[in-house]
DNA sequence: TGGCTATGATTGATCGGCCG
DNA sequence: ACGGCCGATCAATCATAGCC
């Protein structure tokens, strides 16, 4: 059909994924806040600068990343979180205020 | 702030399982199950493309299920498929009045066979849809001039 | 090149809070 | 008590990117 697209009206169209280091940020903030990965308004500002993306990006990531974490569990989910988990605290003092979650089960 | 959240249970201890925050079991109440009924039949629902967008008739979301009366709820998900017809016309309706009078939400409603609340809760989300928009620096700026 | 998965964006609808 | 709005989020879906 003519139904021609109305991809017109969408900016879904030209989507780039975001770069590696981008990611590298966005997941490290995730998994240190893992008991509650809901970024404020500032930390996705500086998110968003530190990415390189919009505050609206960021939001999207955020959103798009509970939803799908949510909808495994139990999967590489762990492994995940173990590897930022380490790598975080490898990095040791990681800009962000890294207490909130998992940093306590230090053995 | 302040949430106050832990979580229900750590569960083991002794390995690498993560916890389960609260966060990660939020269940929102679905949309309603939809009862799959079917409205009017109408023969001529597309047609005059007076509201001025490309003849379509029905919603084409993004060129996937397409047919049906653009009423009829292919997959009852609860979410409604507003038709292409409903969203011209919301859209014509929005860019006169950025908030609706309950008279005329009554109307559009009527017209474009929806519930009030979805005419109500569509001019909300379109009304953040702006707002971010403006604030992304794309479209014009509100009109009134912060000329103070 | 075809198929499949990963991922960013869109959007109808929900949640909690605030206000008149 | 009540209904509307805001801001944030959810949840499902779309469409494309990217890898094999």
């Amino acid at each position: 059909v003519m139904i021609l697209r109305s991809r017109f009206l969408d900016a879904r169209r030209k989507r780039r994924n975001f770069s590696k280091q981008a990611s590298e940020i966005l997941n490290e903030y995730f998994y240190s806040h893992l008991s509650n990965p809901y970024p404020s308004e500032e930390a996705k500002e500086e998110l968003a600068r530190k990415c390189g993306i919009t505050v609206s990006q960021v939001s999207n990531w955020f959103g798009n990343k509970r939803i799908r974490y949510k909808k495994n569990i139990g999967k590489a989910q762990e492994e995940a979180n173990l590897y930022a988990a380490k790598k975080a605290a490898a990095a040791g003092a990681s800009p962000y205020s890294m207490g909130a979650a998992s940093g306590t089960a230090t053995p | 702030a302040a949430h106050g959240h832990l979580q229900g249970h750590q569960a083991h201890a002794s390995h690498a399982t993560v916890p389960t925050y609260k966060w990660m079991q939020v269940k929102r109440n679905v949309p309603k199950p939809t009862a799959p009924k079917l409205m009017i039949p109408p023969a001529e629902f597309v047609s005059q493309g007076g509201i001025g967008s490309p003849q379509e008739g029905l919603r084409t979301p993004t060129g996937s299920q397409m047919l049906a009366n653009p009423l009829l709820n292919l997959n009852n998900t609860g979410r409604t498929n507003f038709t292409n017809k409903q969203l011209t016309e919301l859209e014509k309706e929005f860019h006169f009045n950025k908030y609706l009078t309950r008279a005329r939400r009554i109307e559009i409603a009527s017209a474009l066979q929806l519930n009030e609340t979805q005419v109500k809760i569509w001019f909300q989300n379109r009304r953040m849809k702006q707002k971010k928009r403006i604030k992304e620096g794309l479209i014009v700026a509100p009109e009134v001039t912060p000329t103070s």
